[in-house]
Parts: structure tokens; C-alpha cells; sequence
RNA sequence: GCGCCUUUAGCUCAGUCGGUAGAGCAGCGGACUUUUAAUCCGUUGGUCCCGGGUUCGAGUCCCGGAGGGCGCACCA
């Protein structure tokens, strides 16, 4: 089982393996422990005991805690330790002449990375750091590995990502990070419930995969010897329950796409997807507008504002606004005619020097992605799209070669994308068909359409508004990060050989 | 898929012109009753990612391969 270990590793588990001996042998078997009662947190003992002056300390008042010994100082006849829980560190002290010799002599045994438990009363020392003075301690569980450098931590990416658990022990703003993406999720929902949503599931087997452009990952369901996919997204099965009557739906839920890995793009990720019956795009970009203002503050303090890389980032309302053709035209010069005909949009691709598009869609989102997201760095709603890349989207009254669309974009990432819903069935059907001969012309990323769907348009879709949102790309937004690894606990990686 | 970079002790990293493999931390032994990257003394520890090649001699140069990172392409 360890016959991949070097020789000094090897050593360092042994050395631990005796120590865990030692514990067993002394004060029973760490490992026996079920239970220790923790009353209290890191957190809550530096707020509530902040007051204590150098010296001082509150002797008649007990506290258990419990976490993860990631430092030890031992000066002979005491001990300083700093123990580690999910809220943050406390120092521990320990005396000899306290704990007698036989109990002292356990923390010979206790080293960086075990778990224990720890209850005294805190005082604050001659350094000034607020501690807590062992009373009673139990060893909760042995780390038999070592730690990584208790200076620099774990620095090795690709370990960093294998082994996220030991990231996690040891940098703390990866565990950070994390702890964010959770309040902002969370936040997420509070905010949408708020507004009446109803929070469902859909599956994410199908026999389709539709509702947007990816390739998916294909798998076999053996009680039904049939080949089924993973979902793309959720967008069909959740306008399936607004015809069904549930009027407001989301879900945040797990989309497989099975395209390339990069800083953006890992092929499992997290989008949230929402549906309103009775409003229209306006109303949605609205609500899209409050909610990341309100994200925006809750992980800012309040403020307008983020720092994302080396810029400062202004999210104060109104966001700026720019129609999809007219900032194409002001960037690249190019004509609506231009871009609206096949023959117009594949000679600018030619122009900017791009490989030729099998589509005139395909063509359209290179030339959008090559012109105006770069300059897209304040988040701003790109409207007014063209219909023929939005196959689900209503068309505009009175220009039926757009669509009542946007896609929010901030620090040159589509942060949103929403529309009001095409629910007329007959159109609908009509786009399938179009993307039947698309798919055909060799966009492998074109989905089959799901015939089903259509027949539920058939019963009456309300007017609906409807938006997806990029989770892990808005918690990177959010937290300043630049991989979308930094938000993901475990990113795919390749297997080891 | 293409290009660039990277892989040396458990961890973080040096390693010059091709000439006996280095440091800090961790570990181990010792000292130390308010330290906090504790300090001080001593000390163990190597499949230099893998496989070939050149050479008297390769961590170092060449070829091939693997893992990872970053760009590009593709996508969200």
C-alpha cells in the first residue's frame, strides 16, 4: 500500500506510528474517541474575550474547543500550540507543574496535524495574543502523514489539487475561498426565495441533452439498455414546469459539458437557472441587476465595488448597457448587414484572421468574442441579440431578427445570459428545424432537439422571462480569483497512470 | 489538438561551464516555566518524474514519453 513512499517518508509515518503507540499506551486510543464536547469556536473566544488587558485572565470560566494542532513550542517545563478550528486559531498554553508530569509528557506524542481537544480559561500573554490555559485536553484523531511547510504550505499545485483536504489544512485562503462560494450560494437562495421561487431538481440523465450548444458526455443506463446523456443544462425541463403551472423556478444544479479544461472552463460546473412567468427580459434584468448588487455588498461590506485583479471594478446601479450589433459597429466598424448575412459574417471572420466558421452562428460568436468582450470589463448588458444564435428566445416586436435577450458581462466573463422565452410553439419548431440543418452543416455542438418540449409549448407556455448564471464564474468574480479551480473544491484531473 | 514553462529530501526551494547532491522547515537527540516562522547545540534523510542517447563522466546536453501550469484553438 506504501510501496511508492521514499525512505525519509517512509521514516516520518513510522516516527508517527510510534507516537500514536505512545498515545495509546498512555491516555487510550485516539481513535476510540467518539465524542468531545466543543462548546465553543476560535471565533467566538477572541470576540468574547477581546477585552482582557496583557496579563489578565478569567479563571473561573471554562471552554472546550476542538481542532487541529498546527504549531508547538515547547520551552521545557511549558508549551505554547496553536490550535485550529473552521473559524480560525487559538493559541493553547500548557504547563508542567499544571498538568502534572504523566499528562505533560502526553504532548510528547501530539505533533502538527493531530486533532485534539482542548478546555481551559483564557487569558491574554505577555505578547498579547489571547490564549487559552489548558486545563484538560484528549487527543481526537493522529495525523500519521506530516503536514506540508508550515511557512510556505502546499505550494505544488497539482498536489493542491489531488489532495484538496491537505490544501485545505494548511492555506487558508484556500479554505477561504471556499467558505465564500458557500455564503454566496446560500445568499444566492435567501435572495431568490425572497422574490417567491420555488427551488426544484431536475434530472440530469436524459435521454436529450438540449437547452443550449455542448458536446455531452454520453453514459449507459443498464436497466433500460439505452445510451442516456448528462445534462447540458436545465433549461427545457424547468420551462416544462412553468407550463406546468409553478410560475417561479430555479435550480442550482450540477451542468456536464464535455469540452476543454482551462482557467474558465472545468466540465462539470455549477449554473443556476431561473424562471419567471409574466415578466419579460426587462424584469429580468432587473432582478439580474439587484442580485449581484446585492452579492456585491454582501461579500464587500457594503460597498459598490470589487478589486479583480489589479483593477477596481464599479458595480453601482444602472449597469451600463449596450445593444449586441451597435457594439460591434462601434468597435469593429461593422454594418447590421454585414453581420446579419452569412456571406458578411464569414468575410469578417476572414478579416480577423480567424479560422473559417462552419456556421453563420458559429461565425457571429467569434466575431462578438473577438470585437466587444474584450472591452467588456465594467459589467455591462450586452441586448438586443440576434435571433439566429438564440434559438429559445422570443423575438423582438417589430424586429424579428433579434431577440429580447442580454448576457451580462463583467471582467471580460459572461457572467448571465437571459431572455424572454420563446413560447410559441410553432415558431419554436421552426428553430429546431433550422438547427437540425445547422447541426448538419458539421456544428457537432448543436444538440438534437428535444421533440417533447415543443409539445409542451403546445399546451401553453405563459410569458415567461428566463436567465442562467455562471455560479463558479461569478464566486471567482466575487472573490478575486483568477482559476475557476480556485473555486471548485475538486477540479478534474487526469488519473494518475 | 498546438506552443511555452515546469518536475531535485515529507514540504518550500538552490544547484554556475558537464566533474563527489545543497539549504531552510519538518523529523530525530539535547537545553529552555509567556512563546508565536520560538530560540540555541547536535543530527538523520535523495529512484534529481520515467526511458533511451552523447560523454571518461549527465540533476545539468540531445531524443522520446508522463504529470502539472500558462497561453492559443474550442467552449460557458
Amino acid at each position: 500500500m506504501h510501496e511508492d513512499l521514499g525512505k525519509t517518508e517512509a521514516a516520518l509515518i513510522a516516527a508517527r506510528r510510534e507516537s500514536l503507540a505512545a498515545l495509546r499506551s498512555t491516555c487510550g486510543d485516539p481513535f476510540a474517541q467518539t465524542r468531545y464536547a466543543v462548546e465553543t469556536t476560535a471565533k467566538e473566544l477572541h470576540a468574547s474575550y477581546g477585552v482582557l488587558d496583557v496579563g489578565q485572565s478569567a479563571q473561573s470560566e471554562r471552554w472546550s474547543l476542538a481542532g487541529r494542532l498546527m504549531s508547538k513550542r515547547t520551552m521545557g517545563k511549558t508549551i505554547f500550540a496553536d490550535v485550529h478550528d473552521r473559524t480560525g486559531r487559538l493559541q493553547v498554553y500548557i504547563r508542567k507543574d499544571e498538568l502534572g508530569d504523566e499528562r505533560f509528557a502526553v504532548w510528547d506524542h501530539l505533533e502538527r496535524g493531530d486533532v485534539v481537544g482542548v478546555t481551559g480559561y483564557m487569558f491574554r500573554s505577555k505578547k498579547g495574543d489571547l490564549t487559552l490555559h489548558l486545563v484538560d485536553f484528549a487527543p481526537l484523531a493522529k495525523a500519521l502523514y506530516p503536514l506540508p511547510d508550515k511557512w510556505h504550505g502546499l505550494q505544488d499545485v497539482e498536489k493542491r489539487y489531488r489532495q484538496r483536504y491537505v490544501d485545505l489544512i494548511v492555506n487558508d485562503d484556500v479554505r477561504d475561498a471556499m467558505i465564500a462560494r458557500s455564503r454566496i450560494i446560500s445568499e444566492m437562495r435567501r435572495f431568490i426565495d425572497a422574490n417567491g421561487f420555488f427551488e426544484v431538481e431536475t434530472p440530469t440523465l436524459l435521454h436529450v441533452a438540449g437547452g443550449a450548444s455542448a458536446r455531452p458526455f454520453l453514459t449507459h443506463v443498464n436497466a433500460l439498455d439505452q445510451q442516456m446523456q448528462l445534462r447540458i443544462a436545465t433549461e427545457l425541463n424547468l420551462k416544462r414546469l412553468i407550463v406546468g403551472g409553478l410560475e417561479r423556478v430555479y435550480e442550482i444544479g450540477r451542468i456536464f459539458r464535455n469540452e476543454g479544461i482551462d482557467t474558465t472552463h472545468n466540465p462539470e460546473f455549477t449554473m443556476l437557472e431561473l424562471y419567471a412567468a409574466f415578466w419579460d427580459v426587462h424584469d429580468m434584468m432587473d432582478f439580474n441587476e439587484a442580485l449581484i448588487h446585492h452579492l456585491v455588498g454582501a461579500v464587500s461590506g457594503e460597498r459598490e465595488e470589487l478589486r479583480v485583479g489589479e483593477r477596481t471594478i464599479s458595480f453601482k446601479r444602472p449597469f451600463a448597457r449596450v445593444a449586441y450589433l451597435d457594439g460591434i459597429a462601434r468597435h469593429g466598424g461593422y454594418t447590421r448587414e454585414q453581420l446579419l448575412s452569412p456571406g458578411g459574417a464569414a468575410a469578417i471572420v476572414a478579416e480577423l484572421g480567424l479560422p473559417p466558421s462552419p456556421t453563420h452562428g458559429h461565425a457571429l460568436d467569434k466575431i462578438f468574442e473577438h470585437v466587444l468582450e474584450p472591452h467588456l470589463i465594467e459589467p455591462t448588458f450586452v441586448v438586443d441579440y440576434p435571433t439566429l444564435i438564440s434559438p429559445l428566445a422570443k423575438r423582438k416586436a417589430g424586429d424579428p431578427e433579434l431577440v429580447d435577450r442580454y448576457e451580462l458581462f463583467c471582467a471580460n466573463m459572461e457572467i448571465s445570459n437571459a431572455f424572454t422565452e420563446l413560447n410559441d410553439p410553432d415558431d419554436q419548431r421552426e428553430r429546431f428545424e433550422q438547427q437540425v440543418r445547422e447541426r448538419a452543416k458539421g456544428d457537432e455542438e448543436i444538440p438534437e432537439p428535444d421533440w417533447d418540449f415543443v409539445r409542451a409549448l403546445e399546451y401553453g407556455m405563459p410569458p415567461t422571462a428566463g436567465i442562467g448564471i455562471g455560479v463558479d464564474r461569478l464566486v471567482m468574480l466575487l472573490t478575486g480569483k483568477q482559476s475557476i479551480r480556485d473555486v471548485i473544491l475538486f477540479p478534474l484531473q487526469r488519473q494518475h497512470g
